[in-house]
DNA sequence: TAACGTCATGCGAACGTTCGCATAAAGGAA
DNA sequence: TTCCTTTATGCGAACGTTCGCATGACGTTA
């Protein structure tokens, strides 16, 4: 498998090859017949510049590093196909590519992994998702001052390029659309108050509450792992409430536990949709499916991925972060059949 | 970001920095105490060999690259994000890291990518997916003879190392569970007969027909998209037949067509499962939460993520093609309730 | 004591680039 | 004619490793 190497270009070209280099990296002014002879000596071999030997001298791999939480057994991630692409054919253009690593559940492990693909060379920054509160890879990376954005935010006080989607705006139009649709009794599925996620989109329904002038009632708030079977039970439980209690409409921060408050309203007989609404949030492609289809949140995965290479790329190549360090970016209400208006069979 | 070099790793063991290669390396013995100084000069400065001088020096990247086809818009790949994660890891124990570039729909850009990777040197082999009959790229890299392993299969004729599932099994499995549930008119949801991947799938389905003692009725077998509108519509053009011709089971190529016959099925006051069964293939992990819940054919994706791996790095280390060349292996029927023995209800 | 193997380590070169400075040729001003 | 600029190209070094061979010290044998 031999190579062409640019000494065989200078050769044909009949210069030296510290001048091929500085014709093919516009380094330089030269001649237009000698860059002519250059231009073409290049195109007739086939010559491509050797990667490795172009990182050692000029210190950047033009690489860049991902690693995500896989998706827990017996679910999909609806947005990794896309977000992935996105951000290869971002980078591609740029002249990068992502190098893809695996995920470490122990947190000392993971940032063992970090570590090693600085210290050996092998990129030149990062991109993190599923960004947490206190996140030991922001910690370790800014201590570092090692180059990276991330998909989603840390605390308040944590300062780094990130672009994150706005949950609270998207939880916000499920609510109100709900509202309009005649809906009085907005109950919402929810995480457990540690999850920075979970907290986003929440502020979303408190707000979304108090626009609408509607009390909060913390029966209605449930809190649990944010799966089906979350979503099921606590549905069933809403549903075992004296009928005044009863909410007419469930926000669940995710599709799967608006899928299993659908399943658990189903299993009682009623339709989701009609006595009680259902929303979700995250525009999984399987919800169109569903009977019947559920409205939920999607979120534009095209763009951020897009949009999280080029803050890097930037930050790699300028030397500086980039302004506005921060993006925020407003999720869309997909309505489908499962928050249909009220319609007032004269109950209650 | 000052790195540690090899020179100050020397330095401070009070060797030559060859020598200091060579230990890392286990190239060579030295007296104990100079192994003993130079590791812990190692641990002491915190060295780790830079990845591109090495590569450099070595002619190896030590990265696999691999891309595949994008989800279309609106579904889910749902082995994806197993199937990634399980080649890093593995990759990860042999020192291996994965590159992953964009997909590119036309065939000449695609080989355009694939061949700057490896004229830069970037990548020392290629993991294939989505492998089809007279795939350009398997063909390609033949003729460069750059290592690769595909996960799936091409034309007979191609000799290449390659892992694949035998969808044939899987269905043969479907066709017989569903027949000794005591169905006998197993109508197939399958793809064009260009497709590779359903030619092995429909052999599965011929077989077991066969070893059934079963007619093949070409009534019964409709060809299309492969996604859910076809499922529902031909499943749709089944329920219009005479009774006497109609299924009674509908073994689908995979899981969105499957669920698109259940709808078809449901949407004439039918209960899939009962009246009419409907399998499915994939495994997609929603299937489990339908209503019924699809039966359908899993693939071992973690146990293939793997073993495409071990077989791309064992030719890249050996140097010679892995023995066998190539391996199929037998998928999964998860039963569920969609595929409910036949209640003799005394129709027909 | 000379000759020889063996063991531990050192040394120079190479991998294929980029970078900064040197230099030769050509042109213009004094 | 001399000297200074400018322009076009060349040259040596460096990036941080690995590799193969060289070498010096030591022990063994005749």
């Amino acid at each position: 498998m031999k190579r062409v190497t640019i000494k065989e270009v200078a050769a044909k070209a009949d210069v030296s090859y510290q001048t091929v280099s500085k014709v093919i990296n516009h380094k330089v002014e030269v001649l237009p017949e000698t860059a002519e002879r250059i231009w073409s000596a290049v195109e007739e071999l086939g010559y491509r510049p050797n990667y490795t030997a172009r990182s050692l001298r000029s210190q950047r791999s033009r690489t860049i590093g991902y690693t995500w939480s896989p998706t827990p057994h017996g679910l999909t991630n609806p947005i990794l196909d896309q977000f992935l692409q996105s951000m290869f054919l971002t980078a591609e253009q740029s002249g990068y590519y992502l190098l893809c690593f695996p995920y470490h559940e122990e947190n000392e492990r993971q940032l063992q992994v970090y570590a090693e693909l600085i210290d050996t060379g092998r990129v030149d920054g990062f991109v993190l998702s599923s960004v947490e509160y206190n996140d030991a890879r922001v910690q370790f990376l800014l201590e570092r001052e090692f180059p990276f954005v991330g998909f989603g935010r840390s605390d308040d006080e944590a300062l780094f390029p990130y672009i994150d989607v706005d949950g609270g705006v998207g939880v916000y139009q499920s609510v109100v659309h709900l509202y309009k649709g005649g809906r009085r009794q907005i109950a919402a599925l929810a995480w457990p108050e540690d999850s920075r996620v979970g907290n986003n989109r929440m502020s979303g329904y408190f707000n979304a509450l108090k626009d609408c002038g509607l009390p909060i009632n913390t029966h209605l708030i449930a809190r649990g792992a944010g799966n089906y079977e979350f979503g099921y039970q606590a549905c069933d439980e809403f549903l075992q409430l004296p009928r005044s209690l009863q909410p007419d409409a469930i926000v669940a921060l995710n599709d799967y536990m608006a899928m299993g408050a659908m399943a658990a309203i189903q299993n009682k007989g009623l339709v989701p949709g009609e006595e009680i609404a259902v929303t979700g949030f995250d525009d999984n492609p399987i919800v169109q499916y569903l009977r019947p289809s559920l409205t939920t949140v999607q979120q534009p995965i095209w763009d951020i991925g897009q949009k999280v290479i080029e803050m890097l790329v930037y930050q790699l190549e300028e030397g500086k972060l980039p302004d506005p360090l921060c993006t925020l970016i407003p999720p869309r209400l997909i309505v489908r059949q499962s928050s249909q208006p009220k319609t007032d069979t004269g109950k209650e």
